[in-house]
DNA sequence: GATGAATGAGTGTTCATTCAT
DNA sequence: GATGAATGAACACTCATTCAT
């Protein structure tokens, strides 16, 4: 179940899609094989291009038991998609901050390295969905704004408080705040796509460090 | 026509999308009417959710006139896709270098600066086509991989030069160079999703200026 | 149980819906539940467009539970209308020719008024098991045929009865007995027609007069 | 196509059924078949009971080819019913008026023998249709308050005129005048009905002098 | 006896593709 | 070349029926 407080966070699409989710806790076994096969096929071949009688045949089920379970085919696309919604916004509202904001003793360069470390281990164990998520959002107007407004902006505020403090403890030069919080994000998105492009080149935690240093060099007075 | 020597860049998937590709200008008021079409639906709908007879009654043709011209409707979805990946290889290794590399007296500022304008005009102008493209090679791992190595990777050599160079003349700090190259392009890719996702907030001329500032502090020497 | 000697009234089709049928007194709660179930909505939507799963939560009875009393759904619809072919044809056999040939003092007038109400309020009662078998028979000719040679016969043979002593005791014109009896049946059909198609209409009893009086100006002899 | 004047005539839902009907003769041969085909299969066993993979089968054409013609299974089901109302309404009113209220000369016997052979013929000529028009209504209100307003209802009037000219001639008694009307169709409609029940034992022309001198007893003034 | 999850054949409908005109 | 009627395989979804609990 999702805490109270935090569902107002969610307008009212995601609402719809929490709605029609069972804590995936607590599905049968039926259940989770049906949508573990349609997370296969549909981050491997699109929502459209996966047909509900291949999900079954993977899934080792008969057709109907899909039905049975999810309303619609759509019904077990909201049943993929929002799990990753709760996961991504709760958790870096509700852990993160502490350690970002809270924990404003530590050094920017240790902030940021394990605030991309953690980002990049949500997003790595979560892939397959993702890339629904995004595949989906290109098409469903709905969804693009849904991730926008629940992720996005919530990032970018989050991402703003911290480099407005680490301005006002002259750590930071003083330059447009949206920019500097855009430049966090630039880096983290860009090596995603670094990473996924040219996977054999990648080391992480040198990754990571030569980001962080060259982003904090770009940010930091010099002193 | 495509020169020959630039065909070899291609592998041989995207080979066979540009046998199927009559040269865009050479295409009759129908075919083009056709592709104008596709381009609209298949970006805003996806692929599959587009019905040829929808295409058809876009275009104002009969749906038998799409198959006359195009044997398939996938052979459609790569007739618009392969021109794509001429415009954006092409150019930029014929035209964009010659400015970079040669013009060398230039500051790194400006240079970034013109590049960021030149690449963000160039999204801009063909956005519908390279949303279609990054759907499909979501799906189409060809796709994806002909993306890799005839854009990013050519890119990633040129912009490794660039960088190579301005390191060499003591311009920028002793980083690897695929950091700094990386850094580059997070700054791009970053600033697309940002100018995306809130648009209202964007003025692209400030915009590249604050990017070039942080990022040319981040990697340049200091003084 | 249905007494043995009435039993070989009903054909076969009709003996196999009796087989199927635990008389209606002796049925379980549940049973009784799903059969009303059944009758609101066989007799609203039609028997195809009922499925089984609304029948089941209109009964308040888990789906299985109706294939336990009924072994298929048309089983289900048989134990409807069986009972029916009794009610109708029974009593209007073993009660009404008492009152119409024995009570032969009594007016032709006031028998026709007394049968009508009487018929009248049995379809009133039944309705919506009746337009369940209507239904039915016009896709079943079976049903047809045993409600035609049941129902339909029987009860022409009775009024042809009462036509025929009326006529001997001089009070009917000499009219060909099956025309008489078709003039009122017709009166009683166009009745029920009239009284559906038209009900705020409608005060039956005074219908009922009126029409008797048109009736028997048309059948009995002037004086 | 429809005169104007009489499209008033028929409410919004039957305008529905007329808009999706192009002009019976006007079809090419696959819509005729495809509507001949639903016409049996929709009479023999009822709309929810045919499927469309088996009229297509009956008319020989491929299950998407009904789908060209008729939007959905049930736009086929209204180009069967609405051309029937038209049918049945209109000559009703157009050319049978003229015979029985315009020709007052002509006795009442044979202006009813002429309406009763004239509306027979009707019937008999289109009974499939009529078969599927009366199943339908059972289940879907619109039509029944179709078939009762545009058909009963103007029927019914028409005949009450018929009736108080008779009956201001004084050659009909001084009754009810809806008692009368109801008298004449509870005839007709009786006869319908005993005609399909025992068809070896009728024959037209008597029955219909047999009725109509019964029904004329009943209403006529005696001398 | 009662349940309801599971089944898979069957449904109405869509769609890319063909081909006679 | 251009058309659009015709096709039939494939689709999402429904349903009566079964059966392990």
């Amino acid at each position: 179940m999702i805490p109270i407080e935090n569902r107002n966070v969610f307008d009212s699409t995601i609402e719809e899609m929490l709605n029609s989710l069972k804590s995936e806790q607590k599905m049968t076994e039926k259940q989770r094989r049906i949508l573990q096969a349609a997370v296969q096929l549909f981050a491997e071949k699109g929502f459209h291009a996966s047909s509900t009688s291949e999900i079954a045949k993977k899934a080792e089920v008969a057709e109907g038991t899909i039905f049975r379970h999810f309303k619609t085919k759509k019904d077990l696309l909201y049943a993929l998609v929002a799990p990753m919604f709760i996961k991504f916004a709760t958790p870096m509202i509700l852990k993160d901050p502490k350690r970002i904001i809270g924990e404003s003793e530590k050094s920017a360069a240790l902030v940021l390295e394990e605030l991309f470390a953690n980002r990049f281990q949500l997003f790595n164990e979560n892939w397959p969905r993702i890339k629904i998520i995004l595949q989906e959002a290109q098409i469903h107007p709905e969804i693009m704004e849904a991730l926008i407004e629940n992720i996005a902006r919530q990032a970018r505020i989050l991402g703003g408080q911290f480099v407005q403090e680490r301005m006002q403890a002259g750590e930071f030069r003083e330059l447009p705040i949206h920019a500097v919080t855009r430049a966090i994000f630039s880096t983290m998105l860009g090596y995603l796509f670094f990473a996924h492009a040219f996977p054999e080149e990648s080391d992480e935690k040198t990754d990571i460090q030569e980001m962080v240093d060259i982003l904090l060099h770009g940010i930091k007075k010099t002193v």
